[in-house]
DNA sequence: CCAAAAGTGTTTTAAATACACCCATGC
DNA sequence: GCATGGGTGTATTTAAAACACTTTTGG
């Protein structure tokens, strides 16, 4: 989660090719004391933080934080990233949009241990690759990533458009 | 669908025990265009239309219409309405949302009834009634509504809040 | 006794789960 | 040659799907 309190996320700030999804509405007249604010929120995802520091001076302040271990937020500010979460997790059972949280290329387990970390439980290795295959959700880009041991196979996603997929 | 084209389903209006949620938010700039109008759109479930349409005197005008044949709706208030739809088609398959359709008491037929027409898809009565059974969905009343045929079993949904429940 | 809706089991098929070892590389 | 992370198959369990007849009532 990106948290900078004094300047919400606009989403035109974000540069062109960043997932968007409104999330909910928040009305209730006492979120805020001081008057009556209904705010419409949105979910961004990105798999390069640093595009949203730079897209704007007004997020150079903001911070990461990982989501089980967020900062006291304002007002209903925890609530909204709840929010955020609980659909972010029902989704990656149900759609591809963990295109947006990955780059252009990347090894099998970088996608297992998003989904891990995410879900905020181990997955079987060799039962969520074959869900993952099944549901033809990548694309085997015949190359490999090399380092200190075996080189992983690299892979992208089949679709960028968010679209649902049974799968998990 | 309760269609009121000039005077919008006011959730405040609605007697008491009526469900609601939120749907979505629609702001894009051009669905009206004379101004730029952002509308939450909320789905409201009632088991009984007459409690609608007595709720206002604003509503006394507005049309009951199977989804399957709206009419023509002003601005993009076919859109929404189809957000509507696929919003409770996903939600009963997933929680008790259909405790908000239904009377205190219904019989079998009528529950596999609503799903089949929500669902736009006939349903195995046995394998339908397996599911919701092994779901906990149901508390049996004891007692059957009599009519011209064979006594039908009265049941009531066993939670009215709506709650996940795996089910489909 | 007949028409009509209510109610009930079993078999087959597919999917989910559980589980442990070999492979390829850099150092 | 060894430490490390990458990659693979099978057996078991559980759930989904397909399918047809008997029961109870009112008229």
């Amino acid at each position: 989660l990106f948290a900078a309190p004094s300047a919400p996320l606009e989403p035109h700030g974000l540069t062109g090719s960043a997932y968007l999804e409104q999330l909910f509405t928040f009305g209730d007249p006492s979120r805020d004391p001081l008057a009556h604010v209904v705010s419409v929120a949105y979910m961004a995802l990105t798999d390069d933080p640093a595009r949203v520091s730079a897209c704007s001076s007004k997020y150079a302040s903001g911070k990461w934080y990982e989501v089980t271990a967020l900062p006291p937020l304002a007002y209903d500010h925890a609530l909204v990233a709840g929010y955020a979460l609980s659909r972010l997790r029902a989704k990656l059972t149900y759609t591809n949009i963990a295109a947006h949280l990955l780059p252009a290329s990347f090894t099998f387990a970088e996608l297992e241990e998003l989904y891990a970390s995410v879900l905020e439980r181990p997955l079987d290795r060799r039962n969520f690759r074959r869900r993952i295959m099944a549901a033809g959700l990548l694309r085997s880009l015949g190359r490999t990533r090399r380092g200190p041991h075996r080189p992983a196979s690299l892979y992208s996603f089949a679709q960028r458009s968010v679209q649902m997929i049974e799968m998990l």
